[in-house]
DNA sequence: CTTTACTCTTGCCAAATGACAAGAAATAGG
DNA sequence: CCTATTTCTTGTCATTTGGCAAGAGTAAAG
Protein backbone atom coordinates (compact mmCIF):
# COMPACT_ATOMS: atom_id res chain seq x y z
CA UNK A 1 0.00 0.00 0.00
CA UNK A 2 2.79 2.38 0.92
CA UNK A 3 4.49 1.77 -2.42
CA UNK A 4 1.29 2.55 -4.32
CA UNK A 5 0.93 5.82 -2.43
CA UNK A 6 4.47 6.69 -3.36
CA UNK A 7 3.93 5.69 -6.95
CA UNK A 8 0.91 7.99 -7.15
CA UNK A 9 2.84 10.86 -5.62
CA UNK A 10 5.76 10.29 -7.97
CA UNK A 11 3.39 10.36 -10.92
CA UNK A 12 1.35 13.47 -10.13
CA UNK A 13 1.70 16.27 -7.58
CA UNK A 14 -0.94 15.44 -5.03
CA UNK A 15 -1.28 15.78 -1.24
CA UNK A 16 -0.52 12.71 0.83
CA UNK A 17 -4.04 12.35 2.17
CA UNK A 18 -5.47 12.35 -1.35
CA UNK A 19 -3.01 9.68 -2.41
CA UNK A 20 -4.01 7.63 0.63
CA UNK A 21 -7.68 8.11 -0.14
CA UNK A 22 -7.13 6.83 -3.66
CA UNK A 23 -4.98 3.91 -2.61
CA UNK A 24 -7.66 2.80 -0.17
CA UNK A 25 -9.90 1.82 -3.08
CA UNK A 26 -7.47 -0.86 -4.22
CA UNK A 27 -7.73 -4.48 -3.09
CA UNK A 28 -5.09 -7.12 -2.59
CA UNK A 29 -4.60 -9.75 -5.26
CA UNK A 30 -2.28 -12.71 -5.45
CA UNK A 31 -1.40 -14.47 -8.69
CA UNK A 32 0.45 -17.77 -8.71
CA UNK A 33 3.42 -18.31 -10.94
CA UNK A 34 2.26 -19.15 -14.46
CA UNK A 35 -1.27 -17.93 -13.84
CA UNK A 36 -2.96 -15.11 -15.67
CA UNK A 37 -4.04 -11.62 -14.74
CA UNK A 38 -5.74 -11.40 -18.12
CA UNK A 39 -6.39 -13.89 -20.89
CA UNK A 40 -6.91 -13.46 -24.61
CA UNK A 41 -10.61 -13.23 -25.42
CA UNK A 42 -11.56 -12.10 -21.92
CA UNK A 43 -12.57 -8.58 -21.02
CA UNK A 44 -10.21 -6.86 -18.65
CA UNK A 45 -12.02 -5.52 -15.61
CA UNK A 46 -9.05 -4.66 -13.47
CA UNK A 47 -6.23 -2.22 -13.27
CA UNK A 48 -3.37 -3.43 -11.12
CA UNK A 49 -0.41 -2.00 -9.27
CA UNK A 50 2.25 -4.67 -8.93
CA UNK A 51 3.53 -4.85 -5.35
CA UNK A 52 5.76 -7.83 -5.84
CA UNK A 53 6.73 -10.24 -8.61
CA UNK A 54 7.34 -10.18 -12.33
CA UNK A 55 4.90 -10.44 -15.21
CA UNK A 56 4.76 -10.31 -18.95
CA UNK A 57 2.17 -9.60 -21.61
CA UNK A 58 2.14 -11.60 -24.80
CA UNK A 59 0.16 -11.92 -27.99
CA UNK A 60 -0.13 -14.89 -30.32
CA UNK A 61 0.86 -14.11 -33.89
CA UNK A 62 -0.61 -15.58 -37.07
CA UNK A 63 1.78 -18.56 -37.00
CA UNK A 64 0.82 -19.35 -33.43
CA UNK A 65 3.99 -18.06 -31.80
CA UNK A 66 3.93 -16.18 -28.52
CA UNK A 67 5.27 -12.66 -28.85
CA UNK A 68 6.10 -10.99 -25.58
CA UNK A 69 4.86 -7.42 -25.80
CA UNK A 70 5.71 -6.13 -22.34
CA UNK A 71 7.41 -6.95 -19.07
CA UNK A 72 6.12 -5.67 -15.75
CA UNK A 73 8.34 -5.19 -12.75
CA UNK A 74 7.51 -4.42 -9.14
CA UNK A 75 6.06 -0.97 -8.41
CA UNK A 76 4.51 -0.46 -11.82
CA UNK A 77 0.98 -0.53 -13.09
CA UNK A 78 -0.32 -3.46 -15.11
CA UNK A 79 -3.26 -3.23 -17.48
CA UNK A 80 -4.19 -3.77 -21.11
CA UNK A 81 -5.21 -0.38 -22.36
CA UNK A 82 -7.66 -1.36 -25.08
CA UNK A 83 -9.55 -4.10 -23.27
CA UNK A 84 -9.72 -2.20 -20.01
CA UNK A 85 -10.76 1.20 -21.32
CA UNK A 86 -12.81 0.13 -24.32
CA UNK A 87 -14.49 -2.76 -22.48
CA UNK A 88 -13.61 -5.18 -25.26
CA UNK A 89 -12.09 -8.69 -25.33
CA UNK A 90 -8.34 -8.65 -24.93
CA UNK A 91 -6.01 -9.72 -27.71
CA UNK A 92 -3.21 -10.31 -25.25
CA UNK A 93 -2.45 -12.34 -22.17
CA UNK A 94 -0.86 -11.01 -19.02
CA UNK A 95 0.87 -13.71 -17.07
CA UNK A 96 2.77 -13.97 -13.79
CA UNK A 97 6.29 -15.27 -14.37
CA UNK A 98 6.90 -15.41 -10.62
CA UNK A 99 4.42 -15.49 -7.74
CA UNK A 100 2.87 -12.03 -7.77
CA UNK A 101 1.07 -9.74 -5.36
CA UNK A 102 -0.73 -6.63 -6.48
CA UNK A 103 -3.37 -4.09 -5.66
CA UNK A 104 -6.31 -4.00 -8.04
CA UNK A 105 -9.17 -1.64 -8.73
CA UNK A 106 -12.16 -2.48 -10.88
CA UNK A 107 -13.10 -0.55 -13.99
CA UNK A 108 -16.30 0.72 -12.44
CA UNK A 109 -14.62 1.93 -9.27
CA UNK A 110 -11.81 3.55 -11.22
CA UNK A 111 -14.21 5.24 -13.56
CA UNK A 112 -16.32 6.61 -10.73
CA UNK A 113 -13.21 7.88 -9.00
CA UNK A 114 -12.04 9.52 -12.22
CA UNK A 115 -15.21 11.57 -12.29
CA UNK A 116 -15.18 12.37 -8.59
CA UNK A 117 -11.50 12.97 -7.92
CA UNK A 118 -9.62 15.33 -10.24
CA UNK A 119 -6.32 14.20 -8.73
CA UNK A 120 -6.99 10.59 -9.62
CA UNK A 121 -7.97 11.63 -13.11
CA UNK A 122 -4.63 13.36 -13.50
CA UNK A 123 -2.93 10.26 -12.26
CA UNK A 124 -4.78 8.08 -14.73
CA UNK A 125 -3.94 10.37 -17.58
CA UNK A 126 -0.30 10.62 -16.57
CA UNK A 127 -0.01 6.83 -16.54
CA UNK A 128 -1.59 6.60 -19.97
CA UNK A 129 0.62 9.35 -21.38
CA UNK A 130 3.74 7.79 -19.92
CA UNK A 131 2.92 4.40 -21.39
CA UNK A 132 2.08 5.88 -24.76
CA UNK A 133 5.30 7.91 -24.86
CA UNK A 134 7.39 4.93 -23.82
CA UNK A 135 5.86 2.87 -26.60
CA UNK A 136 6.56 5.61 -29.13
CA UNK A 137 10.19 5.61 -28.07
CA UNK A 138 10.32 1.84 -28.31
CA UNK A 139 8.75 1.93 -31.75
CA UNK A 140 11.32 4.44 -32.96
CA UNK A 141 14.12 2.32 -31.55
CA UNK A 142 12.75 -0.79 -33.21
CA UNK A 143 12.71 0.98 -36.56
CA UNK A 144 16.02 2.80 -36.38
CA UNK A 145 18.30 0.55 -34.34
CA UNK A 146 19.91 -2.80 -34.97
CA UNK A 147 18.92 -5.79 -32.89
CA UNK A 148 22.22 -5.52 -31.03
CA UNK A 149 21.61 -1.89 -30.10
CA UNK A 150 18.10 -2.69 -28.90
CA UNK A 151 19.47 -5.57 -26.84
CA UNK A 152 22.11 -3.39 -25.23
CA UNK A 153 19.60 -0.67 -24.45
CA UNK A 154 17.26 -3.13 -22.78
CA UNK A 155 20.15 -4.70 -20.90
CA UNK A 156 21.21 -1.37 -19.49
CA UNK A 157 17.81 0.11 -18.76
CA UNK A 158 16.13 -3.06 -17.45
CA UNK A 159 18.82 -5.45 -16.28
CA UNK A 160 16.36 -7.15 -13.91
CA UNK A 161 14.43 -8.56 -16.86
CA UNK A 162 17.44 -10.67 -17.78
CA UNK A 163 17.43 -12.23 -14.32
CA UNK A 164 13.80 -13.22 -14.53
CA UNK A 165 12.69 -13.93 -18.08
CA UNK A 166 13.98 -16.66 -20.40
CA UNK A 167 15.87 -15.38 -23.42
CA UNK A 168 13.17 -16.63 -25.74
CA UNK A 169 10.71 -14.12 -24.31
CA UNK A 170 13.26 -11.33 -24.41
CA UNK A 171 14.07 -12.19 -28.01
CA UNK A 172 10.45 -11.95 -29.13
CA UNK A 173 10.10 -8.70 -27.20
CA UNK A 174 13.11 -7.36 -29.12
CA UNK A 175 11.66 -8.59 -32.39
CA UNK A 176 14.23 -11.28 -33.11
CA UNK A 177 14.53 -15.05 -32.72
CA UNK A 178 16.15 -16.63 -29.71
CA UNK A 179 18.85 -17.92 -32.06
CA UNK A 180 19.78 -14.41 -33.09
CA UNK A 181 19.73 -13.16 -29.53
CA UNK A 182 22.06 -15.93 -28.51
CA UNK A 183 24.48 -14.89 -31.26
CA UNK A 184 24.24 -11.24 -30.37
CA UNK A 185 25.06 -12.04 -26.76
CA UNK A 186 28.08 -14.00 -27.91
CA UNK A 187 29.29 -11.09 -30.04
CA UNK A 188 28.74 -8.58 -27.26
CA UNK A 189 30.58 -10.72 -24.70
CA UNK A 190 33.65 -10.78 -26.97
CA UNK A 191 34.01 -7.02 -26.75
CA UNK B 1 -16.62 22.58 -37.58
CA UNK B 2 -19.33 20.12 -38.60
CA UNK B 3 -16.72 17.43 -39.17
CA UNK B 4 -15.24 17.97 -35.70
CA UNK B 5 -18.68 17.62 -34.14
CA UNK B 6 -19.14 14.37 -36.01
CA UNK B 7 -15.71 13.17 -35.02
CA UNK B 8 -16.52 13.82 -31.36
CA UNK B 9 -19.82 12.00 -31.63
CA UNK B 10 -18.21 9.07 -33.39
CA UNK B 11 -15.63 8.85 -30.64
CA UNK B 12 -17.86 9.02 -27.56
CA UNK B 13 -21.62 8.84 -27.02
CA UNK B 14 -22.55 12.44 -26.34
CA UNK B 15 -25.55 14.68 -27.10
CA UNK B 16 -25.27 16.94 -30.12
CA UNK B 17 -25.46 20.15 -28.11
CA UNK B 18 -22.56 19.01 -25.90
CA UNK B 19 -20.50 18.22 -28.97
CA UNK B 20 -21.29 21.64 -30.37
CA UNK B 21 -20.39 23.29 -27.09
CA UNK B 22 -17.01 21.55 -27.11
CA UNK B 23 -16.31 22.28 -30.75
CA UNK B 24 -16.97 25.96 -30.16
CA UNK B 25 -13.78 26.19 -28.11
CA UNK B 26 -11.63 25.35 -31.12
CA UNK B 27 -10.13 27.99 -33.38
CA UNK B 28 -9.28 27.96 -37.08
CA UNK B 29 -5.67 27.46 -38.09
CA UNK B 30 -4.03 27.34 -41.51
CA UNK B 31 -0.63 25.81 -42.13
CA UNK B 32 1.16 26.28 -45.43
CA UNK B 33 2.67 23.36 -47.25
CA UNK B 34 6.04 22.50 -45.75
CA UNK B 35 5.42 24.50 -42.59
CA UNK B 36 5.28 23.10 -39.11
CA UNK B 37 2.55 22.56 -36.57
CA UNK B 38 5.24 21.57 -34.07
CA UNK B 39 9.02 21.63 -34.16
CA UNK B 40 11.62 19.62 -32.33
CA UNK B 41 12.72 21.41 -29.16
CA UNK B 42 9.53 23.45 -28.90
CA UNK B 43 6.79 22.83 -26.39
CA UNK B 44 3.50 21.81 -27.94
CA UNK B 45 0.68 24.05 -26.76
CA UNK B 46 -1.99 22.94 -29.17
CA UNK B 47 -4.18 20.02 -29.94
CA UNK B 48 -5.51 20.04 -33.47
CA UNK B 49 -8.32 18.50 -35.47
CA UNK B 50 -7.33 18.36 -39.13
CA UNK B 51 -10.12 19.69 -41.34
CA UNK B 52 -8.25 19.50 -44.58
CA UNK B 53 -4.80 18.51 -45.81
CA UNK B 54 -2.17 15.94 -45.06
CA UNK B 55 0.60 15.96 -42.45
CA UNK B 56 3.36 13.82 -41.06
CA UNK B 57 5.36 13.59 -37.86
CA UNK B 58 9.02 12.76 -37.97
CA UNK B 59 11.96 12.37 -35.66
CA UNK B 60 15.65 12.70 -36.43
CA UNK B 61 17.65 9.61 -35.57
CA UNK B 62 21.25 9.46 -34.30
CA UNK B 63 22.66 9.46 -37.86
CA UNK B 64 20.66 12.55 -38.73
CA UNK B 65 18.07 10.81 -40.89
CA UNK B 66 14.42 11.79 -40.79
CA UNK B 67 12.20 8.98 -39.63
CA UNK B 68 8.53 9.48 -40.33
CA UNK B 69 6.63 8.33 -37.26
CA UNK B 70 3.06 9.14 -38.28
CA UNK B 71 0.84 10.36 -41.08
CA UNK B 72 -2.24 12.45 -40.42
CA UNK B 73 -5.19 12.53 -42.77
CA UNK B 74 -8.24 14.76 -42.86
CA UNK B 75 -10.73 14.35 -40.00
CA UNK B 76 -8.24 13.12 -37.46
CA UNK B 77 -6.63 14.67 -34.44
CA UNK B 78 -3.02 15.80 -34.52
CA UNK B 79 -0.89 16.22 -31.42
CA UNK B 80 2.33 14.97 -29.87
CA UNK B 81 1.29 13.18 -26.73
CA UNK B 82 4.38 13.68 -24.60
CA UNK B 83 5.10 17.32 -25.34
CA UNK B 84 1.47 18.34 -25.16
CA UNK B 85 0.46 16.52 -21.99
CA UNK B 86 3.75 16.66 -20.12
CA UNK B 87 4.50 20.26 -21.12
CA UNK B 88 7.99 19.32 -22.30
CA UNK B 89 10.01 20.07 -25.45
CA UNK B 90 9.04 17.89 -28.36
CA UNK B 91 11.41 15.34 -29.83
CA UNK B 92 9.51 15.29 -33.06
CA UNK B 93 8.31 17.60 -35.80
CA UNK B 94 4.82 17.73 -37.23
CA UNK B 95 4.77 19.13 -40.72
CA UNK B 96 2.15 19.94 -43.34
CA UNK B 97 2.80 18.00 -46.55
CA UNK B 98 -0.02 19.86 -48.30
CA UNK B 99 -1.70 23.16 -47.41
CA UNK B 100 -3.61 22.38 -44.22
CA UNK B 101 -6.58 23.75 -42.33
CA UNK B 102 -7.41 22.68 -38.82
CA UNK B 103 -9.19 23.54 -35.61
CA UNK B 104 -6.96 24.00 -32.60
CA UNK B 105 -7.45 24.23 -28.88
CA UNK B 106 -4.78 25.34 -26.42
CA UNK B 107 -3.52 23.14 -23.60
CA UNK B 108 -4.96 25.45 -20.96
CA UNK B 109 -8.39 25.58 -22.54
CA UNK B 110 -8.44 21.85 -23.09
CA UNK B 111 -7.34 21.16 -19.55
CA UNK B 112 -9.99 23.44 -18.09
CA UNK B 113 -12.64 21.80 -20.23
CA UNK B 114 -11.46 18.37 -19.14
CA UNK B 115 -12.17 19.30 -15.55
CA UNK B 116 -15.46 21.03 -16.28
CA UNK B 117 -16.98 18.76 -18.91
CA UNK B 118 -17.10 15.01 -18.22
CA UNK B 119 -18.05 14.37 -21.83
CA UNK B 120 -14.98 16.11 -23.13
CA UNK B 121 -12.86 14.19 -20.66
CA UNK B 122 -14.23 10.96 -22.05
CA UNK B 123 -13.48 12.16 -25.52
CA UNK B 124 -9.91 13.03 -24.60
CA UNK B 125 -9.38 9.68 -22.98
CA UNK B 126 -10.91 7.82 -25.91
CA UNK B 127 -8.56 9.58 -28.34
CA UNK B 128 -5.58 8.73 -26.18
CA UNK B 129 -6.65 5.11 -25.79
CA UNK B 130 -7.28 4.75 -29.50
CA UNK B 131 -3.88 6.14 -30.38
CA UNK B 132 -2.16 3.98 -27.81
CA UNK B 133 -3.93 0.84 -29.02
CA UNK B 134 -3.17 1.61 -32.65
CA UNK B 135 0.49 2.03 -31.81
CA UNK B 136 0.52 -1.27 -29.92
CA UNK B 137 -0.90 -2.98 -32.99
CA UNK B 138 1.65 -1.30 -35.21
CA UNK B 139 4.44 -2.32 -32.86
CA UNK B 140 3.30 -5.94 -32.95
CA UNK B 141 3.12 -5.84 -36.73
CA UNK B 142 6.59 -4.36 -36.98
CA UNK B 143 7.97 -7.15 -34.84
CA UNK B 144 6.10 -10.09 -36.33
CA UNK B 145 5.61 -9.24 -39.99
CA UNK B 146 7.93 -8.95 -42.95
CA UNK B 147 8.44 -5.58 -44.61
CA UNK B 148 6.30 -6.75 -47.53
CA UNK B 149 3.40 -7.65 -45.25
CA UNK B 150 3.64 -4.30 -43.47
CA UNK B 151 3.69 -2.54 -46.83
CA UNK B 152 0.62 -4.39 -48.06
CA UNK B 153 -1.27 -3.71 -44.85
CA UNK B 154 -0.53 0.00 -45.05
CA UNK B 155 -1.43 0.04 -48.73
CA UNK B 156 -4.81 -1.52 -48.04
CA UNK B 157 -5.71 0.33 -44.86
CA UNK B 158 -4.37 3.76 -45.86
CA UNK B 159 -4.19 3.92 -49.65
CA UNK B 160 -4.45 7.75 -49.54
CA UNK B 161 -1.00 7.97 -47.96
CA UNK B 162 0.51 6.60 -51.16
CA UNK B 163 -1.07 9.40 -53.16
CA UNK B 164 0.33 12.10 -50.94
CA UNK B 165 3.63 11.10 -49.37
CA UNK B 166 6.88 10.32 -51.19
CA UNK B 167 8.01 6.72 -50.89
CA UNK B 168 11.03 7.72 -48.85
CA UNK B 169 8.77 8.85 -46.01
CA UNK B 170 6.63 5.77 -46.28
CA UNK B 171 9.74 3.60 -46.23
CA UNK B 172 11.05 5.14 -43.02
CA UNK B 173 7.59 4.82 -41.51
CA UNK B 174 7.66 1.11 -42.35
CA UNK B 175 11.15 0.77 -40.93
CA UNK B 176 12.96 0.06 -44.20
CA UNK B 177 15.03 2.00 -46.73
CA UNK B 178 13.51 3.52 -49.82
CA UNK B 179 15.60 1.09 -51.85
CA UNK B 180 13.98 -1.88 -50.17
CA UNK B 181 10.51 -0.41 -50.54
CA UNK B 182 11.11 0.09 -54.24
CA UNK B 183 12.10 -3.57 -54.60
CA UNK B 184 9.14 -4.75 -52.57
CA UNK B 185 6.80 -2.78 -54.81
CA UNK B 186 8.39 -4.37 -57.83
CA UNK B 187 7.90 -7.84 -56.39
CA UNK B 188 4.31 -7.14 -55.42
CA UNK B 189 3.45 -5.75 -58.85
CA UNK B 190 4.66 -8.98 -60.48
CA UNK B 191 2.03 -11.01 -58.66
C1' DC C 1 17.23 -39.97 -8.19
C1' DT C 2 16.06 -40.26 -12.75
C1' DT C 3 13.72 -39.08 -16.57
C1' DT C 4 11.57 -35.57 -19.17
C1' DA C 5 11.07 -31.11 -20.70
C1' DC C 6 12.84 -26.70 -21.39
C1' DT C 7 16.64 -23.40 -22.33
C1' DC C 8 20.48 -21.92 -24.60
C1' DT C 9 24.09 -22.35 -27.93
C1' DT C 10 26.08 -23.48 -32.36
C1' DG C 11 26.69 -24.87 -37.33
C1' DC C 12 25.08 -24.51 -41.92
C1' DC C 13 22.76 -22.30 -45.42
C1' DA C 14 18.97 -19.26 -47.31
C1' DA C 15 16.42 -15.05 -47.38
C1' DA C 16 15.74 -10.28 -46.36
C1' DT C 17 17.51 -5.96 -46.08
C1' DG C 18 21.03 -2.33 -46.22
C1' DA C 19 24.89 0.56 -48.28
C1' DC C 20 26.47 2.79 -52.08
C1' DA C 21 26.33 4.49 -56.59
C1' DA C 22 24.34 5.49 -61.06
C1' DG C 23 20.77 6.73 -63.90
C1' DA C 24 15.92 7.62 -65.31
C1' DA C 25 11.73 9.98 -64.32
C1' DA C 26 9.03 13.37 -62.31
C1' DT C 27 8.49 17.87 -60.15
C1' DA C 28 9.34 22.55 -58.80
C1' DG C 29 11.23 27.09 -59.51
C1' DG C 30 12.78 30.64 -62.06
C1' DC D 1 10.35 26.49 -71.34
C1' DC D 2 14.49 25.07 -69.17
C1' DT D 3 17.23 23.91 -65.41
C1' DA D 4 17.86 22.14 -60.80
C1' DT D 5 16.20 19.27 -57.44
C1' DT D 6 13.90 15.55 -55.77
C1' DT D 7 12.02 11.01 -56.37
C1' DC D 8 12.23 6.47 -57.75
C1' DT D 9 14.43 2.49 -59.63
C1' DT D 10 18.14 -0.72 -60.38
C1' DG D 11 22.72 -3.07 -60.04
C1' DT D 12 26.29 -5.03 -57.14
C1' DC D 13 27.79 -6.67 -52.96
C1' DA D 14 27.96 -6.99 -47.79
C1' DT D 15 25.58 -7.70 -43.52
C1' DT D 16 21.97 -9.07 -40.67
C1' DT D 17 18.70 -12.17 -39.46
C1' DG D 18 15.99 -16.39 -39.96
C1' DG D 19 15.04 -21.54 -40.46
C1' DC D 20 16.28 -25.82 -39.21
C1' DA D 21 18.56 -29.23 -36.68
C1' DA D 22 21.67 -31.03 -33.24
C1' DG D 23 23.61 -31.05 -28.85
C1' DA D 24 24.85 -29.47 -24.17
C1' DG D 25 23.31 -27.66 -20.02
C1' DT D 26 19.68 -26.82 -16.63
C1' DA D 27 15.45 -27.13 -14.32
C1' DA D 28 11.13 -29.52 -13.31
C1' DA D 29 8.28 -33.59 -12.24
C1' DG D 30 7.37 -37.87 -10.74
Amino acid sequence: MQSLIQFIQNTVPIPLDKAKEIAAYFEERKIEKGNYFLQEGHKSNEYMFLLDGFMRAYATDTEGNDITTAFYTTNNVVFEVSSFFNRTPSKENIQALTPCAGLVISYDTLNNLFHGLPEFREFGRAVLVRGFSALKARMLGTITETAEQRYLTLLHTNPDIFQQAPLKMIASYLGITDTSLSRIRKEVSKK
